[in-house]
DNA sequence: GTTCGTGCAAACGGTTTGCAACAAT
DNA sequence: ATTGTTGCAAACCGTTTGCACGAAC
């Protein structure tokens, strides 16, 4: 396993404290996280560590295939540390956003869309938790 | 075929002048249109209308399922006149967003989500056009 | 010493809200 | 008379940008 400044590198990126510090926040969490949501656990190890910043590195992540960025629902953009291909829930009631596995659904013709190059494709379910 | 108003009064929506030309522009529009595209066709016939109606009104009309609200693209929310089921494609280039059939792409299982009742889904696919 | 990263504050764009005037019932 | 609708402006929230300081190569 690679640590964190190593990966950064890999990427291109150079790993400053403040973006791995940024890194090791949206890449351990098991959710996917709003950019402020990022900002509020990286201060508690970084208190100075300004928003601009934070959002600039969240994207220069995504730029770079760190991270893959969500718009599901209106407005809130939300950062996925999952990159290997997988569909999405969302549920209704909270605005939560949860991975289902590639190999859960099966999707036919997908990717023979007359008139277009599809280069990627998901399914976003909605719905509300079982009780 | 009903008119406008019936079509409103249908849906518990009193039709005042401003909230059929609303949604005459966004019924007839074959695209997606945002809130602000919106704004500028109802201008065209209605010039005295203000911002907060256009919102305010395709948010009524969200609610009573009039149209459907899109979040697809990060800041963008997007008013879909088309309220059957369909997929949709985002082309990465221009931004603009396309139905796709329902029964173009088949889907299975993905109503079986454990722990979840799934209420809708649809398959979004990005891609570019064609040349 | 030139490039790159940071922090701050201000700007920004889309959306919403508070309120007073007005129309409909 | 009560309720619902409009217009305006201001507020709001998430995000981006300009700029000057500082660190890294």
């Amino acid at each position: 396993m690679a640590t964190l400044p190593e990966l950064l590198r890999e990427r291109g990126i150079q790993p400053s404290a403040q973006r791995v510090a940024v890194a090791a926040s949206v890449l351990d969490a098991g959710e996917h996280l709003s950019a402020d949501q990022v900002l509020g656990r990286v201060r508690e190890s970084f208190p100075q560590i300004s928003r601009a910043t934070v959002y600039n590195t969240l994207n220069l992540f995504v730029e770079k295939g760190l991270l893959r960025q969500l718009a599901l629902t209106g407005g809130h953009t939300v950062f996925d540390p999952n990159t290997a291909r997988h569909h999405h829930l969302v549920d209704e009631v909270t605005g939560r956003i949860y991975d289902v596995d590639w190999e859960a659904i099966h999707v036919a013709d997908a990717e023979h869309v007359p008139g277009f190059h599809v280069r990627d494709y998901q399914v976003v379910l909605r719905g509300r938790r079982a009780d």
